[in-house]
DNA sequence: GTTAATTTCGCAACACAGTTGCATAAATAT
DNA sequence: ATATTTATGCAACTGTGTTGCGAAATTAAC
């Protein structure tokens, strides 16, 4: 397991408090200098290698992190769906929202990335 | 609608002749060099309005063009499946694929982004 | 406690995808 | 033939993410 440094406390505490999934950038904002770009960056990657978080590729190609809920540490699975608002810009997990597909049994899947774009309910 | 140039029509074709999906990268190399960089990002662009190709934000975030088969000019929709190779790199296109999603009723879809990565069956 | 090994951090520099502004060129319209 | 519209090329820029490397901070060993 890697260190548990003021750094990385304090960004897995912002993810996990946000009800919605945050990018780099937004990340790098709550910080307020505190922390290096690169070093968040590092971070985040941590978070994601020991199962605290999790990353959704939004639509516009950028990365988002969010909290790891439902999913236990010993059985991780990201196969739920995600709504990324084109108004407001949040991005939400569906975490009861797991999509089955039927693909060619030769096929294997290793990651998921399911997204739908559109306006959330604040915004319709 | 929007001139036919010789570059449109190129691009147009290279990717209609492609059974993967095709990164700007990608096109620009079979390009070789008739067509400027900027000029190929503004093609695919009117290419996308038009409703002759459809874009895919790959797993790392880049964008992939498609050409559109099943979808009809007047009846526009992209929510079918994709594949991203984690080795090859192809991505794949299931239109016979139609992910039903059950968002709440307060939720309007705009635009789809289901993919999968993983291993694709010459890979596996 | 002092020293050595490991990990993290900050800074600079880089890679890459994508965008914008503007002048020129080409195609349409009058 | 002239004016208007659209498309192109070039340069410069933005934003996201990565890599290398030395310094700082932790942890382990003695
Ligand atoms: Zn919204
Ligand atoms: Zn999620
Ligand atoms: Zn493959
Ligand atoms: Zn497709």
């Amino acid at each position: 397991m890697s260190r548990n440094t003021v750094g990385k406390s304090k960004i897995l505490e912002i993810i996990q408090s946000s009800p919605i999934a945050l990018s780099h950038a937004t990340i790098q904002e709550q910080m307020k200098g505190t922390c290096d770009r690169v070093t968040i960056y590092r971070i985040l990657e941590r978070l994601v290698k020991e199962n605290e978080i999790h990353r959704i590729v939004n639509v516009n190609g950028v990365v988002n992190f969010a909290a790891c809920k439902s999913c236990s540490h010993s059985s991780h699975h990201h196969d739920h769906l995600h709504f990324s608002c084109t108004t407001c810009g949040e991005l939400t997990c569906f975490e009861d929202q797991s999509v089955d597909l039927k693909l060619p049994s030769n096929f294997i899947i290793q990651e998921y990335q399911l997204t739908v774009a559109g306006l959330c309910g604040k915004c319709s």
